[in-house]
DNA sequence: TATATTCTATACTCGCCAGTATATTTAGGG
DNA sequence: CCCTAAATATACTGGCGAGTATAGAATATA
Protein backbone atom coordinates (compact mmCIF):
# COMPACT_ATOMS: atom_id res chain seq x y z
CA UNK A 1 0.00 0.00 0.00
CA UNK A 2 2.45 2.28 0.97
CA UNK A 3 4.91 1.06 -2.10
CA UNK A 4 1.66 2.20 -4.31
CA UNK A 5 1.43 5.42 -3.34
CA UNK A 6 5.12 5.81 -3.16
CA UNK A 7 4.78 4.37 -7.00
CA UNK A 8 2.19 6.74 -7.91
CA UNK A 9 3.91 9.87 -6.93
CA UNK A 10 6.87 9.10 -9.06
CA UNK A 11 5.04 8.77 -11.90
CA UNK A 12 2.68 11.46 -11.49
CA UNK A 13 2.06 14.10 -8.88
CA UNK A 14 -1.84 14.81 -8.85
CA UNK A 15 -3.57 12.00 -10.35
CA UNK A 16 -2.63 8.25 -9.05
CA UNK A 17 -3.08 5.00 -11.19
CA UNK A 18 -4.41 3.11 -7.99
CA UNK A 19 -7.05 5.70 -6.86
CA UNK A 20 -10.04 3.89 -6.11
CA UNK A 21 -11.36 5.81 -9.76
CA UNK A 22 -9.46 3.37 -11.72
CA UNK A 23 -10.76 0.54 -9.11
CA UNK A 24 -14.06 1.96 -10.16
CA UNK A 25 -12.90 1.25 -13.74
CA UNK A 26 -12.08 -1.97 -13.35
CA UNK A 27 -14.97 -2.75 -11.22
CA UNK A 28 -16.81 -1.25 -14.45
CA UNK A 29 -15.40 -3.71 -16.86
CA UNK A 30 -15.95 -6.91 -14.53
CA UNK A 31 -20.02 -5.81 -14.52
CA UNK A 32 -20.15 -5.28 -18.20
CA UNK A 33 -18.09 -8.71 -18.78
CA UNK A 34 -20.39 -10.20 -16.83
CA UNK A 35 -23.69 -8.83 -18.44
CA UNK A 36 -22.23 -10.54 -22.14
CA UNK A 37 -21.48 -13.58 -20.32
CA UNK A 38 -24.74 -14.04 -18.79
CA UNK A 39 -26.32 -12.74 -22.09
CA UNK A 40 -23.96 -15.04 -24.36
CA UNK A 41 -25.31 -18.13 -21.96
CA UNK A 42 -29.09 -17.08 -22.68
CA UNK A 43 -28.69 -16.47 -26.02
CA UNK A 44 -27.16 -20.05 -26.05
CA UNK A 45 -29.80 -21.92 -24.50
CA UNK A 46 -33.08 -20.09 -25.98
CA UNK A 47 -31.77 -18.06 -28.85
CA UNK A 48 -30.86 -14.51 -29.45
CA UNK A 49 -35.00 -13.58 -30.12
CA UNK A 50 -36.75 -15.71 -27.38
CA UNK A 51 -33.96 -14.24 -24.84
CA UNK A 52 -35.47 -10.18 -23.99
CA UNK A 53 -32.94 -7.87 -21.68
CA UNK A 54 -35.32 -8.34 -19.38
CA UNK A 55 -34.11 -12.06 -19.06
CA UNK A 56 -30.91 -10.91 -19.11
CA UNK A 57 -31.39 -8.22 -16.46
CA UNK A 58 -33.47 -10.54 -13.72
CA UNK A 59 -30.92 -12.73 -14.48
CA UNK A 60 -28.09 -10.79 -13.44
CA UNK A 61 -30.40 -9.71 -10.34
CA UNK A 62 -30.81 -6.22 -11.91
CA UNK A 63 -33.07 -4.28 -13.74
CA UNK A 64 -33.22 -3.53 -17.64
CA UNK A 65 -31.68 -0.15 -17.25
CA UNK A 66 -28.89 -1.12 -15.35
CA UNK A 67 -27.66 -3.39 -18.42
CA UNK A 68 -28.22 -0.17 -20.53
CA UNK A 69 -25.74 1.36 -18.54
CA UNK A 70 -23.26 -1.32 -19.47
CA UNK A 71 -24.38 -1.55 -23.43
CA UNK A 72 -25.98 0.55 -25.92
CA UNK A 73 -28.70 -2.11 -26.79
CA UNK A 74 -29.66 -5.72 -27.51
CA UNK A 75 -27.54 -6.17 -30.70
CA UNK A 76 -24.46 -5.03 -29.57
CA UNK A 77 -24.79 -7.38 -26.89
CA UNK A 78 -25.41 -10.16 -29.55
CA UNK A 79 -21.76 -8.17 -31.15
CA UNK A 80 -19.72 -8.90 -28.16
CA UNK A 81 -20.84 -12.49 -27.73
CA UNK A 82 -19.64 -12.39 -31.29
CA UNK A 83 -16.32 -10.80 -30.56
CA UNK A 84 -15.48 -13.43 -27.46
CA UNK A 85 -16.27 -16.04 -29.44
CA UNK A 86 -14.17 -15.66 -32.22
CA UNK A 87 -11.61 -14.06 -30.10
CA UNK A 88 -11.00 -17.46 -28.66
CA UNK A 89 -10.66 -19.29 -31.79
CA UNK A 90 -8.43 -16.46 -32.75
CA UNK A 91 -5.62 -17.16 -29.60
CA UNK A 92 -5.75 -20.92 -31.10
CA UNK A 93 -3.47 -19.55 -34.07
CA UNK A 94 -2.14 -17.11 -32.21
CA UNK A 95 -0.90 -20.48 -29.83
CA UNK A 96 1.18 -21.98 -33.23
CA UNK A 97 2.69 -18.82 -33.85
CA UNK A 98 6.16 -19.68 -33.01
CA UNK A 99 5.83 -23.68 -33.07
CA UNK A 100 8.68 -25.39 -35.74
CA UNK A 101 5.82 -28.21 -36.06
CA UNK A 102 4.93 -29.14 -39.37
CA UNK A 103 1.52 -28.00 -40.38
CA UNK A 104 -0.35 -30.48 -40.37
CA UNK A 105 0.39 -31.39 -36.71
CA UNK A 106 -0.79 -27.42 -35.80
CA UNK A 107 -3.72 -27.84 -37.45
CA UNK A 108 -3.83 -29.84 -34.97
CA UNK A 109 -3.50 -28.26 -32.20
CA UNK A 110 -5.84 -25.19 -33.80
CA UNK A 111 -8.84 -28.01 -34.28
CA UNK A 112 -8.39 -28.45 -30.64
CA UNK A 113 -8.27 -24.81 -29.36
CA UNK A 114 -11.18 -24.52 -31.70
CA UNK A 115 -13.08 -27.57 -30.29
CA UNK A 116 -12.43 -25.87 -26.41
CA UNK A 117 -13.60 -22.40 -27.48
CA UNK A 118 -17.13 -23.78 -29.68
CA UNK A 119 -18.01 -25.35 -26.34
CA UNK A 120 -17.98 -22.34 -24.22
CA UNK A 121 -20.72 -20.08 -23.67
CA UNK A 122 -19.31 -17.58 -26.65
CA UNK A 123 -18.42 -20.11 -28.74
CA UNK A 124 -22.19 -21.86 -28.46
CA UNK A 125 -23.90 -18.07 -28.38
CA UNK A 126 -21.97 -17.14 -32.23
CA UNK A 127 -23.24 -20.63 -33.77
CA UNK A 128 -26.16 -20.28 -32.83
CA UNK A 129 -27.22 -17.29 -33.13
CA UNK A 130 -27.95 -15.89 -36.27
CA UNK A 131 -25.74 -12.68 -37.75
CA UNK A 132 -28.78 -11.81 -39.59
CA UNK A 133 -29.51 -10.11 -36.14
CA UNK A 134 -27.08 -7.77 -36.88
CA UNK A 135 -26.81 -4.41 -38.42
CA UNK A 136 -24.80 -4.36 -41.54
CA UNK A 137 -22.11 -2.18 -39.81
CA UNK A 138 -21.36 -5.09 -37.24
CA UNK A 139 -22.51 -7.98 -39.80
CA UNK A 140 -19.26 -7.05 -41.93
CA UNK A 141 -17.24 -7.13 -38.82
CA UNK A 142 -18.20 -10.73 -37.97
CA UNK A 143 -18.17 -11.57 -41.37
CA UNK A 144 -14.68 -10.12 -41.42
CA UNK A 145 -13.44 -11.84 -38.51
CA UNK A 146 -14.61 -15.32 -39.29
CA UNK A 147 -13.03 -14.95 -42.67
CA UNK A 148 -9.74 -14.17 -41.05
CA UNK A 149 -10.35 -17.84 -39.10
CA UNK A 150 -11.31 -19.25 -42.24
CA UNK A 151 -7.99 -17.99 -44.02
CA UNK A 152 -6.19 -18.91 -41.46
CA UNK A 153 -7.28 -22.86 -41.80
CA UNK A 154 -6.41 -22.76 -45.55
CA UNK A 155 -3.42 -21.59 -44.83
CA UNK A 156 -2.31 -24.34 -42.90
CA UNK A 157 -3.56 -26.93 -44.84
CA UNK A 158 -1.51 -25.32 -47.83
CA UNK A 159 1.22 -25.29 -46.12
CA UNK A 160 1.11 -28.65 -45.24
CA UNK A 161 0.38 -29.23 -48.84
CA UNK A 162 4.24 -27.68 -48.76
CA UNK A 163 5.77 -29.41 -46.40
CA UNK A 164 4.71 -33.00 -47.46
CA UNK A 165 2.43 -33.09 -44.03
CA UNK A 166 -0.72 -32.86 -46.27
CA UNK A 167 -2.02 -34.83 -48.98
CA UNK A 168 -2.62 -32.63 -51.83
CA UNK A 169 -6.39 -31.76 -51.51
CA UNK A 170 -9.13 -28.92 -52.24
CA UNK A 171 -7.69 -26.11 -49.03
CA UNK A 172 -10.67 -24.46 -49.08
CA UNK A 173 -12.93 -27.02 -49.17
CA UNK A 174 -10.97 -29.24 -47.05
CA UNK A 175 -11.24 -26.04 -44.12
CA UNK A 176 -15.22 -25.39 -44.66
CA UNK A 177 -15.65 -29.03 -43.85
CA UNK A 178 -13.08 -28.75 -41.22
CA UNK A 179 -14.71 -25.71 -39.75
CA UNK A 180 -18.15 -26.80 -40.24
CA UNK A 181 -17.96 -30.30 -38.45
CA UNK A 182 -16.37 -28.37 -35.61
CA UNK A 183 -19.04 -25.82 -35.69
CA UNK A 184 -21.59 -28.13 -35.32
CA UNK A 185 -20.59 -29.46 -31.94
CA UNK A 186 -21.99 -26.42 -30.31
CA UNK A 187 -25.15 -27.69 -31.61
CA UNK A 188 -25.07 -31.12 -29.99
CA UNK A 189 -22.71 -30.19 -27.38
CA UNK A 190 -24.37 -30.23 -23.66
CA UNK A 191 -22.19 -29.59 -20.56
CA UNK A 192 -23.17 -33.30 -19.30
CA UNK A 193 -21.44 -34.74 -22.41
CA UNK A 194 -19.51 -37.74 -21.00
CA UNK A 195 -16.35 -36.60 -23.82
CA UNK A 196 -14.33 -33.55 -23.13
CA UNK A 197 -13.86 -30.42 -25.95
CA UNK A 198 -10.41 -32.33 -25.92
CA UNK A 199 -11.61 -35.65 -26.31
CA UNK A 200 -14.30 -34.53 -29.18
CA UNK A 201 -10.98 -32.86 -31.04
CA UNK A 202 -8.92 -36.15 -31.01
CA UNK A 203 -11.95 -38.02 -32.55
CA UNK A 204 -12.53 -35.57 -35.00
CA UNK A 205 -8.87 -35.34 -36.10
CA UNK A 206 -8.75 -39.42 -36.22
CA UNK A 207 -10.95 -38.63 -39.13
CA UNK A 208 -9.63 -35.79 -40.61
CA UNK A 209 -6.29 -36.70 -40.88
CA UNK A 210 -6.34 -40.93 -41.45
CA UNK A 211 -9.75 -40.67 -43.46
CA UNK A 212 -12.24 -43.65 -43.40
CA UNK A 213 -10.58 -45.74 -45.95
CA UNK A 214 -8.35 -48.70 -44.29
CA UNK A 215 -5.19 -47.21 -44.80
CA UNK B 1 -60.25 -39.54 -69.03
CA UNK B 2 -62.43 -42.10 -70.22
CA UNK B 3 -61.10 -45.16 -68.74
CA UNK B 4 -60.66 -43.18 -65.58
CA UNK B 5 -64.20 -42.68 -65.30
CA UNK B 6 -64.91 -46.05 -66.19
CA UNK B 7 -62.79 -46.89 -63.32
CA UNK B 8 -64.22 -44.95 -60.63
CA UNK B 9 -67.67 -45.95 -61.33
CA UNK B 10 -66.43 -49.34 -60.80
CA UNK B 11 -64.72 -48.44 -57.61
CA UNK B 12 -67.87 -46.59 -56.37
CA UNK B 13 -71.22 -45.12 -57.96
CA UNK B 14 -72.14 -42.16 -56.39
CA UNK B 15 -68.77 -40.91 -55.49
CA UNK B 16 -66.04 -40.01 -58.14
CA UNK B 17 -62.70 -40.41 -57.32
CA UNK B 18 -61.99 -37.23 -59.74
CA UNK B 19 -64.82 -34.89 -59.39
CA UNK B 20 -63.92 -30.90 -59.46
CA UNK B 21 -63.71 -31.75 -56.04
CA UNK B 22 -60.74 -33.83 -55.78
CA UNK B 23 -59.62 -31.16 -58.11
CA UNK B 24 -59.91 -28.51 -55.70
CA UNK B 25 -58.29 -30.64 -52.89
CA UNK B 26 -55.34 -31.03 -54.88
CA UNK B 27 -55.31 -27.50 -55.87
CA UNK B 28 -55.63 -26.51 -51.99
CA UNK B 29 -52.66 -28.94 -51.45
CA UNK B 30 -50.42 -27.45 -54.18
CA UNK B 31 -51.38 -23.71 -52.87
CA UNK B 32 -50.37 -25.14 -49.82
CA UNK B 33 -46.85 -26.47 -50.75
CA UNK B 34 -46.44 -22.49 -52.08
CA UNK B 35 -46.74 -21.27 -49.05
CA UNK B 36 -43.99 -23.56 -47.31
CA UNK B 37 -41.97 -23.07 -49.70
CA UNK B 38 -42.14 -19.10 -49.48
CA UNK B 39 -41.90 -19.07 -46.16
CA UNK B 40 -38.58 -21.57 -46.18
CA UNK B 41 -36.99 -19.43 -48.62
CA UNK B 42 -37.71 -16.83 -46.38
CA UNK B 43 -36.83 -18.10 -43.03
CA UNK B 44 -33.83 -19.38 -44.71
CA UNK B 45 -32.75 -15.86 -45.97
CA UNK B 46 -34.38 -13.67 -43.26
CA UNK B 47 -34.53 -15.68 -40.58
CA UNK B 48 -37.24 -16.95 -38.74
CA UNK B 49 -37.59 -13.95 -36.30
CA UNK B 50 -37.14 -11.92 -39.15
CA UNK B 51 -40.04 -13.21 -41.26
CA UNK B 52 -43.73 -11.99 -40.53
CA UNK B 53 -46.41 -14.18 -41.55
CA UNK B 54 -47.12 -10.77 -43.82
CA UNK B 55 -44.02 -10.63 -45.43
CA UNK B 56 -44.72 -14.19 -46.51
CA UNK B 57 -48.45 -13.58 -47.86
CA UNK B 58 -47.45 -10.44 -49.56
CA UNK B 59 -44.43 -12.83 -51.55
CA UNK B 60 -47.34 -15.07 -52.25
CA UNK B 61 -49.44 -11.85 -53.32
CA UNK B 62 -51.81 -12.89 -50.83
CA UNK B 63 -52.74 -11.50 -47.46
CA UNK B 64 -52.00 -12.64 -44.14
CA UNK B 65 -55.66 -14.30 -43.13
CA UNK B 66 -55.03 -16.40 -46.39
CA UNK B 67 -51.60 -17.84 -45.04
CA UNK B 68 -54.19 -18.60 -42.20
CA UNK B 69 -56.50 -20.61 -44.08
CA UNK B 70 -53.51 -23.37 -45.02
CA UNK B 71 -51.83 -23.15 -41.58
CA UNK B 72 -52.59 -23.03 -38.60
CA UNK B 73 -49.87 -20.82 -37.30
CA UNK B 74 -46.13 -19.50 -37.87
CA UNK B 75 -45.02 -22.67 -35.70
CA UNK B 76 -46.51 -24.79 -37.80
CA UNK B 77 -45.01 -23.18 -40.70
CA UNK B 78 -41.73 -23.93 -39.86
CA UNK B 79 -42.06 -27.61 -38.31
CA UNK B 80 -43.26 -28.07 -41.83
CA UNK B 81 -40.17 -26.48 -43.34
CA UNK B 82 -37.99 -28.96 -40.84
CA UNK B 83 -40.40 -31.83 -42.05
CA UNK B 84 -39.38 -31.28 -45.75
CA UNK B 85 -35.81 -30.45 -45.38
CA UNK B 86 -35.44 -33.97 -43.25
CA UNK B 87 -37.52 -35.64 -45.68
CA UNK B 88 -35.21 -34.31 -48.11
CA UNK B 89 -32.29 -36.05 -46.53
CA UNK B 90 -33.93 -39.51 -45.20
CA UNK B 91 -34.76 -39.65 -49.19
CA UNK B 92 -30.93 -40.66 -49.24
CA UNK B 93 -31.50 -43.28 -47.07
CA UNK B 94 -34.25 -45.00 -49.16
CA UNK B 95 -32.41 -44.81 -52.48
CA UNK B 96 -29.32 -47.19 -51.36
CA UNK B 97 -31.78 -49.57 -49.33
CA UNK B 98 -31.28 -52.25 -51.87
CA UNK B 99 -27.83 -51.57 -52.96
CA UNK B 100 -25.25 -54.39 -52.37
CA UNK B 101 -22.22 -52.36 -52.65
CA UNK B 102 -20.08 -51.92 -49.87
CA UNK B 103 -21.05 -49.80 -46.72
CA UNK B 104 -18.45 -47.02 -47.76
CA UNK B 105 -19.93 -46.66 -51.48
CA UNK B 106 -23.13 -46.37 -49.97
CA UNK B 107 -22.03 -43.97 -47.67
CA UNK B 108 -20.94 -41.58 -50.87
CA UNK B 109 -24.18 -41.90 -51.93
CA UNK B 110 -25.81 -40.63 -48.62
CA UNK B 111 -23.00 -38.21 -48.30
CA UNK B 112 -24.02 -36.30 -52.04
CA UNK B 113 -27.79 -36.68 -51.32
CA UNK B 114 -27.40 -34.93 -48.22
CA UNK B 115 -25.63 -32.84 -49.52
CA UNK B 116 -27.74 -31.50 -52.30
CA UNK B 117 -31.03 -31.20 -49.55
CA UNK B 118 -28.69 -29.12 -47.34
CA UNK B 119 -28.46 -26.43 -50.19
CA UNK B 120 -32.34 -26.68 -51.14
CA UNK B 121 -34.24 -23.89 -49.48
CA UNK B 122 -35.80 -26.45 -47.03
CA UNK B 123 -32.47 -27.59 -45.81
CA UNK B 124 -31.05 -24.08 -45.55
CA UNK B 125 -33.92 -22.97 -43.91
CA UNK B 126 -33.64 -26.27 -41.38
CA UNK B 127 -30.18 -25.34 -40.45
CA UNK B 128 -30.54 -21.46 -40.03
CA UNK B 129 -33.80 -21.98 -37.90
CA UNK B 130 -33.63 -23.22 -34.16
CA UNK B 131 -35.53 -25.95 -33.49
CA UNK B 132 -35.62 -23.21 -29.81
CA UNK B 133 -38.58 -22.15 -32.14
CA UNK B 134 -40.67 -25.13 -31.70
CA UNK B 135 -43.07 -26.23 -29.44
CA UNK B 136 -41.84 -29.44 -27.21
CA UNK B 137 -44.03 -31.24 -28.99
CA UNK B 138 -42.98 -29.99 -32.37
CA UNK B 139 -39.11 -29.60 -30.86
CA UNK B 140 -39.48 -33.75 -30.02
CA UNK B 141 -41.00 -34.78 -33.17
CA UNK B 142 -37.75 -33.07 -34.61
CA UNK B 143 -35.01 -34.64 -32.42
CA UNK B 144 -36.75 -37.94 -33.48
CA UNK B 145 -36.13 -37.38 -37.05
CA UNK B 146 -33.05 -35.94 -36.58
CA UNK B 147 -32.00 -38.48 -34.68
CA UNK B 148 -32.97 -41.00 -37.16
CA UNK B 149 -30.60 -39.50 -40.12
CA UNK B 150 -27.83 -39.54 -37.61
CA UNK B 151 -28.59 -43.04 -36.67
CA UNK B 152 -29.04 -43.92 -40.56
CA UNK B 153 -25.35 -42.57 -40.83
CA UNK B 154 -24.04 -44.64 -37.68
CA UNK B 155 -25.09 -47.65 -39.32
CA UNK B 156 -23.40 -47.09 -42.41
CA UNK B 157 -19.80 -46.51 -40.71
CA UNK B 158 -20.73 -49.68 -38.02
CA UNK B 159 -21.41 -51.96 -41.17
CA UNK B 160 -18.28 -50.39 -42.71
CA UNK B 161 -15.87 -51.33 -40.27
CA UNK B 162 -17.70 -54.73 -39.86
CA UNK B 163 -17.47 -55.64 -43.93
CA UNK B 164 -13.70 -54.05 -43.87
CA UNK B 165 -14.55 -50.88 -46.29
CA UNK B 166 -14.50 -48.19 -43.49
CA UNK B 167 -11.19 -48.19 -41.14
CA UNK B 168 -12.25 -48.85 -37.68
CA UNK B 169 -12.94 -45.59 -35.87
CA UNK B 170 -15.58 -43.95 -33.37
CA UNK B 171 -18.53 -44.11 -35.07
CA UNK B 172 -20.65 -41.81 -33.24
CA UNK B 173 -17.89 -38.68 -33.13
CA UNK B 174 -17.71 -39.89 -37.07
CA UNK B 175 -20.91 -39.11 -37.87
CA UNK B 176 -20.94 -36.05 -35.75
CA UNK B 177 -17.96 -34.71 -37.63
CA UNK B 178 -19.95 -35.66 -41.16
CA UNK B 179 -23.00 -34.48 -40.53
CA UNK B 180 -22.14 -31.50 -39.19
CA UNK B 181 -19.77 -30.76 -41.82
CA UNK B 182 -22.62 -31.33 -44.07
CA UNK B 183 -25.43 -29.23 -42.43
CA UNK B 184 -22.86 -26.50 -42.35
CA UNK B 185 -22.69 -26.24 -46.22
CA UNK B 186 -26.02 -24.27 -45.68
CA UNK B 187 -24.27 -21.50 -43.41
CA UNK B 188 -21.70 -20.60 -46.91
CA UNK B 189 -23.76 -22.02 -49.83
CA UNK B 190 -25.08 -19.40 -52.27
CA UNK B 191 -26.92 -19.44 -55.51
CA UNK B 192 -23.99 -18.01 -57.03
CA UNK B 193 -21.94 -20.71 -55.47
CA UNK B 194 -19.62 -21.91 -58.23
CA UNK B 195 -19.78 -25.56 -57.08
CA UNK B 196 -22.80 -27.71 -57.07
CA UNK B 197 -24.08 -29.57 -54.55
CA UNK B 198 -22.80 -32.76 -56.12
CA UNK B 199 -19.17 -31.04 -56.35
CA UNK B 200 -18.95 -30.26 -53.18
CA UNK B 201 -20.12 -33.75 -51.69
CA UNK B 202 -17.04 -35.04 -54.11
CA UNK B 203 -14.57 -33.02 -51.92
CA UNK B 204 -15.59 -33.53 -48.67
CA UNK B 205 -15.78 -37.37 -49.30
CA UNK B 206 -12.15 -37.01 -50.47
CA UNK B 207 -11.57 -35.57 -47.37
CA UNK B 208 -13.62 -37.70 -45.55
CA UNK B 209 -12.04 -40.74 -47.40
CA UNK B 210 -8.35 -40.25 -47.78
CA UNK B 211 -7.66 -38.16 -45.03
CA UNK B 212 -4.90 -35.54 -44.64
CA UNK B 213 -2.15 -37.36 -43.95
CA UNK B 214 -0.86 -38.72 -47.16
CA UNK B 215 -1.01 -42.39 -48.62
C1' DT C 1 -80.98 -20.13 -59.58
C1' DA C 2 -80.68 -20.79 -54.55
C1' DT C 3 -77.49 -22.28 -51.18
C1' DA C 4 -73.68 -23.98 -48.89
C1' DT C 5 -68.75 -23.98 -48.79
C1' DT C 6 -64.35 -22.46 -49.73
C1' DC C 7 -61.32 -18.77 -50.34
C1' DT C 8 -59.64 -14.19 -49.60
C1' DA C 9 -59.57 -9.41 -47.82
C1' DT C 10 -60.27 -5.46 -44.50
C1' DA C 11 -59.62 -3.97 -40.28
C1' DC C 12 -59.02 -4.78 -36.08
C1' DT C 13 -56.97 -6.58 -30.94
C1' DC C 14 -53.62 -7.50 -27.78
C1' DG C 15 -49.32 -8.71 -25.74
C1' DC C 16 -44.58 -8.48 -25.76
C1' DC C 17 -40.47 -6.10 -25.53
C1' DA C 18 -36.75 -2.75 -26.92
C1' DG C 19 -35.74 1.38 -25.50
C1' DT C 20 -36.33 5.83 -22.37
C1' DA C 21 -37.68 9.74 -19.12
C1' DT C 22 -37.15 10.46 -14.65
C1' DA C 23 -36.31 9.67 -9.81
C1' DT C 24 -33.32 7.74 -6.19
C1' DT C 25 -29.45 5.88 -4.14
C1' DT C 26 -24.43 5.39 -3.46
C1' DA C 27 -19.85 6.92 -3.12
C1' DG C 28 -15.83 10.01 -4.21
C1' DG C 29 -13.77 14.57 -4.15
C1' DG C 30 -13.29 18.96 -2.16
C1' DC D 1 -20.47 17.62 5.21
C1' DC D 2 -21.86 19.16 0.78
C1' DC D 3 -21.69 18.36 -4.19
C1' DT D 4 -21.12 15.95 -8.30
C1' DA D 5 -21.16 11.83 -10.93
C1' DA D 6 -21.98 7.06 -11.40
C1' DA D 7 -25.15 3.34 -10.66
C1' DT D 8 -29.58 1.54 -10.19
C1' DA D 9 -34.64 1.54 -10.06
C1' DT D 10 -39.66 2.67 -11.25
C1' DA D 11 -42.73 3.38 -14.53
C1' DC D 12 -43.62 4.55 -18.75
C1' DT D 13 -43.96 4.74 -24.52
C1' DG D 14 -44.28 3.10 -29.00
C1' DG D 15 -44.16 -0.12 -32.46
C1' DC D 16 -44.23 -4.46 -34.38
C1' DG D 17 -46.41 -8.51 -35.43
C1' DA D 18 -49.11 -12.83 -34.36
C1' DG D 19 -53.48 -14.00 -34.52
C1' DT D 20 -58.82 -13.05 -35.31
C1' DA D 21 -63.67 -11.24 -36.11
C1' DT D 22 -66.17 -10.29 -39.80
C1' DA D 23 -67.56 -9.57 -44.35
C1' DG D 24 -67.46 -10.28 -49.16
C1' DA D 25 -66.25 -12.90 -53.52
C1' DA D 26 -65.96 -17.16 -55.99
C1' DT D 27 -67.24 -21.77 -56.83
C1' DA D 28 -69.85 -26.03 -56.54
C1' DT D 29 -73.95 -28.58 -55.77
C1' DA D 30 -78.71 -29.31 -55.77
Amino acid sequence: MAVRQARKSIITESVSPWTPVDARVRDRKRKRDAVILVAARAFRQHGYHNTSLDDIASELNVTKPTVYHYVANKEQLLFECFRAGLHQIMEAFEEIRNSNEDARTRLGAVVTRYAEAITSDFGGCMVQAENQDLSPAMSRKVKALKSEIDQGIRQLLKEGIADGSIRDCDAKMAAFAIAGALNWIAHWYRSDEPLTAVQIAERYLQLFELGLRPR
